[in-house]
DNA sequence: CTGTTAGCGCATTCAA
DNA sequence: TTGAATGCGCTAACAG
């Protein structure tokens, strides 16, 4: 077991013989050190289990090469694999990542985390907590004012900022579309949470792609859930027994297509003959829903991914005075068409 | 927006007029300051919007109150709830986090990441990385030698370390018992991949009881499966192949558990009157499984919070010169009872 | 190529 | 109660 003091440079510098300044060259590769010198000064960091002390190096050049990540919950699907997308970008472009959990909408926890940040002196802030629009507006403000680099991630584009989202509207438009295709048509809609922007967005693509079909009286087949399962249950007991005339439903999540399945199935309705539904996500389950069932893709991964990268472009920019113009980079989903809208693919596997 | 010169304690003192050491006592809540001084630091700061430089304070105090969390993806149900546990308890005890994540059992990215770690001055380590036993031991050493308080979680217990885990033999126990209480005998098993301490766990719950049952010939009901639900199905297939008087499957996860679900289905076997299935994890959606899924009940975020707990044990003791005794703490998994399992339950609720 | 001198932002001795 | 020095571990100018 080594001793307790700390190793530093010094140490390394009397062991090789040199002066610790020659240690640092060596640390940080630079090319004016002979080579014999340096094989010196290498084996003496091994020798002595030397590792670099990268808060004293931050301070110094005034950047930590970490990001400062603020996310919402590790309980929902899409979240979670936006975490992991973002963490794997940051790691290749050599940033570590400083991670904070919001487990809900709370200022004075917004507050304090977006301080810790500041004062861990992260080199930028990947903002992906989704939720009413209204909630951010002190903290853009917030973010503005020390003028750290931001991404938002899934949130409402506003002029002037970095947001990297999910074109969900899209997606809701390609899942009505095809329950239209296969002749469904009064599609109600199990909505997420009223905070979400991308509930928010979700439902308006629903609706945009329902009125331009000529389908009205959208308000009796609406219902609104929270992304879990129960509420999926919940919200398709309320449609049904407002509309006896139901043919398919649209959830915003898959765990609330779930849901949905669950009770049509107590009702005695027959997935996708009487009734057709359409997830959102495509989590990995979703194949072996029964029926399989038929969803939007998303990919978060690569979102957070782009997110982490549009960071490092702002980054290298302020370090040369440049600036990034802000704006909104979308990621499309697709649909996944499955068994639990398509009556023939029912026949098949069921 | 302000200029883009970092606002330091001095600028501070300036601004109230004091020296800068007076303004460090407020930031650090001594009680040597005059009320009335107090005041003016505190309205100096507020005003220029200075946020004090954790980055500087660690360097002096050498500690940083962070702590390096290593996990392994974040696809799986357990790990991510263990990190949300993790990061709750972490930020209740004033600790930030170092996120980093492994995706596969790389020695050279484990090691970098180590390296990483440790030159962020990280207050410890929480090792949260599934995985087969030998490939910790350079790990250990790697850690051990630095002398950095590690907690290793879900992890094979070994003399010297400190580890916290599920008690899946327990689970799997309870699993199986139950599954002979409701009369089922030729119980087979979906394991996880042969890699996971914790899937070796729960097969050796599962043979042990069986074994006291007096049930033999397990070999030929055993399948491997890798957590995903495709090989759930894919494991049922060959075991029901494989096994004629197969009456009860026990999968080592939900995913396989639901991929069972399916294939049981597409046999035309009716779950539960021809065949149980119980789970393990009970993720959310396990209740809207069809039918509901009986499954041994985790609680990952109390591990991940015990984890930390520990941790922070470690770290109180190490800075009066104490030693906390290393040794392993078990959390209990409980059975939850649902349809999969239970003829009676099934009849109500199909 | 290598060593010397400063200083990053702050806490921690001291002295006043 | 406050201010002046000292140094955490390291990099960034210089000089030699």
């Amino acid at each position: 077991m080594r001793p307790k003091t700390r190793i530093t440079i010094r140490d390394v510098a009397q062991e090789a013989g040199v002066s610790y300044q020659t240690v640092s060259r060596v640390i940080n590769d630079r090319p004016d050190v002979a080579p014999e010198t340096r094989a010196r000064v290498q084996s003496a960091i091994t020798e002595l289990g030397y590792a670099p002390n990268i808060i004293a190096r931050s301070l110094i050049q005034g950047r930590s090469n970490t990001l400062g990540v603020v996310g919402f919950g590790l309980e929902l699907f899409g979240p979670t694999r936006v975490l992991a997308g973002i963490e794997r970008a940051a790691t290749e472009l050599g940033f570590s990542l400083l991670l904070s959990i919001l487990d809900r909408l709370d200022p004075n926890r917004m507050d304090a985390i977006i301080n810790d940040l500041l004062s861990r002196q992260v080199d930028g802030v990947v903002w992906a907590v989704p939720g009413h629009v209204s909630a951010f507006e002190w903290l853009v403000d917030r973010l503005g004012g020390v003028a750290v680099p931001t991404v938002y991630l899934n949130k409402r584009p506003d002029p002037g900022q970095q947001v990297v989202a999910m074109d969900s509207r899209l997606g809701a438009r390609l899942a009505v579309e095809h329950l239209l295709e296969q002749g469904y048509r009064r599609i109600g809609i199990i909505k997420g949470p009223r905070g979400w922007w991308e509930a928010q967005e979700r439902e308006a693509g629903w609706r945009a792609t329902m009125q331009a079909a000529g389908i009205d009286n959208l308000g009796e087949i609406e219902a609104e859930g929270d992304w879990s399962a129960a509420s999926g249950d919940a919200g398709f007991q309320s449609l049904v027994a407002r509309t006896p005339d139901l043919d398919a439903v649209f959830a915003c999540n898959d765990q609330m297509a779930l849901g949905a399945l669950q009770a049509a199935r107590h009702l005695g309705l027959d997935v996708p003959r009487d009734l057709a539904v359409v997830g959102f996500d495509d989590i990995p389950e979703a194949s072996y829903f029964n029926p399989a069932l038929t969803t939007v893709r998303q990919n978060p991964k690569e979102l957070g991914a782009l997110a982490v990268e549009r960071m490092n472009q702002m980054i290298q920019a302020r370090q040369q005075d440049r600036t990034v113009e802000p704006g909104v980079s979308w990621v499309q989903p697709r649909l996944v068409i499955r068994a639990s809208s398509v009556r023939e693919l029912a026949e098949e596997s069921g």
